[in-house]
DNA sequence: TTGTATTTTTTTTAATACAATTATATAGTA
DNA sequence: TACTATATAATTGTATTAAAAAAAATACAA
């Protein structure tokens, strides 16, 4: 008698579309490093099938690129592409601020603003993965309010691919204390359900943290040319 | 039949991908239906193999819905899917032709125009296939105007996947010289780099649209239960 | 007839095998 | 040395095979 939880059964390509994805969302694939099927099929245990099917939704997420006959690659990051993203994710974020002063209900507020609490009990901790956690906690709480199943499967995984430039910006944690106040400015602007407010601050969060990775690029950057 | 040029490889993996794309967009393959793999595979006379990896970007996609160890099937058309589709839409070719304000230099402008021109001309055939095409062609100019790699291909992506129910609409005449008029007004709003007035226009476009297709969706609706 | 086991078939999943292509190394030549 | 040609190895692309699971068909009992 197995004693099934079999409902969390999960094919392989899953878990490796899952692992890689993480990988190179964290840094530990680095950009431009290739991905090899042999290789990653060893490495993870399994055959080069399910590595194969995994890369062909990295490619379409655009965390992968992809050269006929010479295999794929993860995506380079540069600063046209940061600039790429955030012009959309901006556009998509806007929206979703505006439909969640539309469409969201008491008990969504209350929630909203737990989650306010939860970012600001982190920036106290100073560990960088619980803020980075209570950050995203909040901004999918409004998404999840507009019940747009497209827009909450784009701006999560946009907001994803953020990361890979993000996590880096976090430990900066000068800007901690601007993040914890736009987020109760959104907050506020939503219970008021005034939109150019609202929309007015999401844009300010994101300008913010654009400017604040690139400086972290352009460090980077600095660094290279100084150590190698 | 190996006519084809050596520059123009793609893999059969990307070949059946648009080919299977292109069958759900225009309904050949309809909502519902199950894509089982060894009938795929003899119909376009390949292997399993490039159907599978074909399938997993359909996924990522949402045209497609897989169920673990059941299968892939059509992704169903709801107004529910339309609403969240144009809603997503509608920010993203705001934004698009804001861009596109700023962005466009005379060369690109006399190439929209020519765009305008060819789909007054598809107007005058009813060829409803020339129709779409030039459609397509005139907002594509706009899109790959802001040079935004990440927005261009989200537009192109959300755009063919509106044809699923857009194709069926542009059959109907009377509303073809109302999209020609708002082509041109969008045309004349970017020369102006009139962004506010750009930024109306594509609302009121996508609006119109929006508004035809579920008048389509709702006769559907009637038809099936007229008929069964 | 209805409901439940049991078997068979179909289908997906995963692994493997083979072919085609590209990258790399080596040897020969000017 | 620099360059080309050729052989070799590594890697991707495609097909096939084997295993696991689900669906369908069948048989049997109430």
């Amino acid at each position: 008698m197995s004693m099934m939880k079999d409902d969390e059964y999960l094919p392989l390509r899953d878990v490796v579309f899952n692992t890689l994805r993480q990988e190179i969302l964290t840094g530990k694939l680095k950009p431009g490093e290739r991905l090899m099927e042999i290789h990653l099929a060893n490495k993870l245990g399994v055959s080069r099938t399910p590595i194969r099917e995994a890369i062909r939704k990295l490619e379409l997420e655009g965390l992968v690129i992809m050269i006929p006959r010479r295999g794929a690659e993860v995506a380079q990051i540069t600063l046209k592409s940061l600039q790429d993203v955030m012009e959309v994710r901006r556009a998509l974020d806007v929206l979703a601020i505006e439909l969640a002063c539309e469409r969201m209900e008491q008990e969504d507020l209350d929630s909203l603003y737990q989650a306010c609490e939860n970012f600001k009990a982190a920036v106290k901790t100073k560990d960088t993965r619980m803020l980075a956690e209570a950050d995203v906690a909040f901004h999918d709480k409004i998404v999840l309010s507009t019940g747009n199943t497209r827009l909450i499967q784009l701006v999560s995984n946009l907001s994803e691919q953020m990361y890979r430039y993000r996590f880096e910006y976090l430990k900066d944690a000068s800007s901690h204390e601007m993040l914890q106040q736009e987020h109760l400015e959104m907050y506020q602007s939503i219970l008021k359900k005034d939109k150019i407010t609202a929309a007015d601050v999401v844009r300010k969060h994101i300008n913010n943290q654009e400017e604040a990775i690139i400086k972290q690029l352009q460090l980077e950057k600095d660094d290279r040319r100084k150590n190698v």
